[in-house]
DNA sequence: TTGCATCCTGACCGTATGGTCAGCTTTCAG
DNA sequence: CTGAAAGCTGACCATACGGTCAGGATGCAA
């Protein structure tokens, strides 16, 4: 517990009622999608009089883009990865890991984005028709390369990533059914790692890019 | 267009009936999500007065448990590629094509399974914990053999499997996206069976298999 | 201390939605 | 032909939800 909340400043108020908000939101919109989350439930698991929140957000619609948008901004760090490396085997593995991460540590925010995704991404529509393709071609100039310069065998790179983002977001969005599998517990530390050790290894021999 | 209807026969028209409300539901509830479908747009899409609906099926909570179970069958059907195989080359490559099929010709049901998934399961929980939970088992007996008798490399078969499910289901939940990236068609004939290909030399050479 | 901008909220409102029902039409067994 | 069962539906209802607002509380600059 912190100190019972020292006289608050203006700045840190509409700050930490903010994260709250964002944060409860998240969750919600996670557990019950955009038609069936309510204002009332975000409130209550914020903590706040639903009154408050349309002062943060004034519509239901804001306070769900301003979610969307900031796993977006997540998705897109973990994107750098790919960036620094010098071969298919340093820069796969490592934006694997980066988005394994994300799957395990915002399960929430990649369930909202999945459904924004599925339902036809009313909000982000723009951000994938720019920032996201922009995003994509690059990567796929990059993956070409590595099979020009004779670093991994010629696969659709297309095909690839998508391959990468379902197999990694599928550990957030599925996580249920395989807490399920996995007789009602979520996944060990170790399990999580294996996860990985799996992924990279059958995705790095599959294109025959040699394993460390 | 068929025949201007010929007076229809009781069984005739119950089965006609659920067959429109089922068929409209599922595209409903894998748009806007159980929350977000309404039973006036569904009756709609159906062609139907929303009171109807209420006559072939109580509440939209059975409504919507009938859209899940149904795609659910389907699924199940697509596991049984898995038994008939001699090995994981024959065995994953039929499953592969069979799941990106239904991925193809279901995306609507793909969408609602996932979304079911993404949700905590709350209808399907007695199936995942019986049904696919006995299934999963025995396809993971089923590869610990194959690696035994040395026809694939000592792989995870959970995380392969979860590997499958996931690269395949992509193809439906994120078509959306995919189509964006497309340059907003939907995928031709032709890059179906690239996306296939792809998916079954990766993960087949992937897992030390020899692909054909 | 004062005045003002920010922050907060209980009570309220219009609407949309899931669901009901009384009474109609159609089918069909006997 | 007849009557009962199945099929159908417009009109209605209660509720829950997103959103508003008037007015109170609080921090803070001057």
């Amino acid at each position: 517990m912190t100190e019972p909340s020292r006289p608050m400043r203006r700045q840190d108020i509409r700050r930490e009622n903010e994260k709250a908000i964002l944060l409860a939101a998240e969750k919600v919109f996670a557990e019950a999608g955009f038609g069936g989350a309510t204002m009332q439930l975000i409130a209550d698991l914020a903590g706040l009089p639903k009154a408050n929140l349309h002062y943060y957000f004034a519509t239901k619609e804001e306070l769900y883009r301003s979610v969307v948008q900031n796993i977006f901004e997540i998705w897109l760090q973990a994107a750098n990865c790919f960036d620094a490396a010098r071969g298919p085997v340093d820069g796969i593995s490592a934006y694997i890991d980066a988005k394994m991460e994300i799957s395990r540590r915002h399960p929430d925010g990649s369930k909202v984005w999945a459904s924004e995704v599925m339902h036809g991404a009313p909000v982000l529509q723009d951000y994938m028709e720019s920032t996201l393709r922009e995003w994509t071609d690059g990567r796929v100039e990059i993956i070409r390369r590595w099979i020009e310069e004779g670093k991994m065998d010629p696969v659709d790179p297309r095909h690839l990533l998508y391959m990468l983002w379902a197999t990694t977001q599928h550990y957030a969005d599925f996580g249920h059914q395989i807490e399920t599998l996995n007789g009602g517990k979520s996944l060990s530390d170790r399990q999580w790692r294996e996860a990985k050790e799996n992924i990279k290894r059958v995705i790095l021999t599959g294109i025959g890019a040699q394993p460390a």
